[in-house]
DNA sequence: ACAGGCGGCTAATTCGAATTAGCCAAAGTA
DNA sequence: TACTTTGGCTAATTCGAATTAGCCGCCTGT
């Protein structure tokens, strides 16, 4: 990887997991292997790394809606689908999310440091709140609409439903981050979790 | 107030808003109405008002868990409040968490700071988990098994259905920390959180 | 009255971290 | 070939922030 991109990667590393001004513009040239004054040939300073990163992840970030916007329109024509939503399917569905939000390299550090700077200014709580909180609700809301509609789950709220579906995946999920260690114990409960959700939701009235 | 306290005071303000890196000690000394220099008649250095805020936070906690744990007591014998539980009841519990923990300025304030600082050390990660998952899902599992055991809530995982209690509320707390003027919002949510909760959990089987 | 300590101040010190200056080799290119 | 750009390095600079030195007035107890 060019050396541009590994400063991008590493800082974001050191960002993670000891917040911006923690984090010396020499800790990351260590990390790339060069000395801290040939960062400056890449970048005008340290906060124009920052800066990088999250140019970096506002690209990142239009790019993964455009495909879920495909896949939302595909499967909004296709409702069969979601005809035979059955436990399974749901347990598959908060797993994988948890999973690949929890350990997906990228989504973890960006999370991480968007956990420390996020009341260093408004723009990077909204950020942070549109990636944790409206746009997982808004997608999510949008498949259990589906479920809903295709008769497989039974609210007059799917915007509650979903809450009450995301939540704990959140609350789970900001728990591992902290500490990692509860990880097997996080699982074992986003099991239940979800079982007990399709056993409120799901069955007829 | 006297200055000691009133420098733990001012500094708790400050970590909370920007992070115990992007704090000077003018800055507290500034609020306090003294210079940097005299702050050190009376804290070691910096870390040493970081960690006497730690301190109090702990002599504070030990005199809540005291009279938590009396009321609990208390409550165990007393079975019959449980039993008229009512829909009201449950919003007021809910809401009295989520206003008491978003607005009581020194919860506040050091919760913003436990979310800054939490990747810092394993001491402080486990202060926030216990602050804000562990203890609240214990102390809120016991009364809602009250209420279960009497009958007006119904449930065969107690634990889960404390996670999906609690989880929203922490949800939303997390959520107008970072962005205050989305507590009305909250607010709203919070209750059609509740008033659905009850539904369905409340209804006989 | 006065000794001592408390808590404030200004001025000085230290020190670490960001950044700049200026050199150089390799690689590309007219 | 010779010129230029690129990206690295060491040494120097700057600067800001934490901390220390040393002074002083005030209260308190004798």
């Amino acid at each position: 990887m060019d050396t541009k991109k590994r400063i991008l990667d590493e800082a974001l590393t050191l960002f993670s997991e000891k917040g911006y001004a923690n984090v010396f513009v020499g800790d990351i040239a260590d990390r790339v292997g060069i000395k801290a004054p040939s960062l400056y040939k890449h970048y005008k300073n340290k906060r124009a790394i920052f800066d990088a990163i999250i140019d970096e992840m506002n690209q990142r970030f239009a790019e993964q809606a455009k495909s879920m916007n495909i896949n939302g329109t595909d499967a909004q024509k296709d409702s069969e689908i979601y005809k035979n939503m059955s436990e399974e399917k749901l347990l598959a569905l908060g797993r994988q999310f948890f999973l690949y939000y929890l350990h997906d390299d990228y989504n973890k550090r960006f999370r991480k440091m968007l956990t420390i700077e996020q009341f260093n200014s408004k723009d990077l709580a909204d950020i942070y709140s549109k990636l944790y909180v409206d746009d997982p609700l808004a997608y999510q809301s949008m498949l259990l609409g589906m479920v809903a509609q295709a008769g497989m789950l039974h609210t007059d709220n799917v915007n509650i439903m979903t809450l009450h579906f995301y939540a704990p995946i959140y609350f789970l999920l900001t728990m591992c981050d902290r500490d990692p260690e509860r990880e097997p114990e996080a699982l074992k409960t986003l099991d239940e979790h979800i079982k007990q959700f399709n056993r409120l939701y799901g069955r007829t009235k």
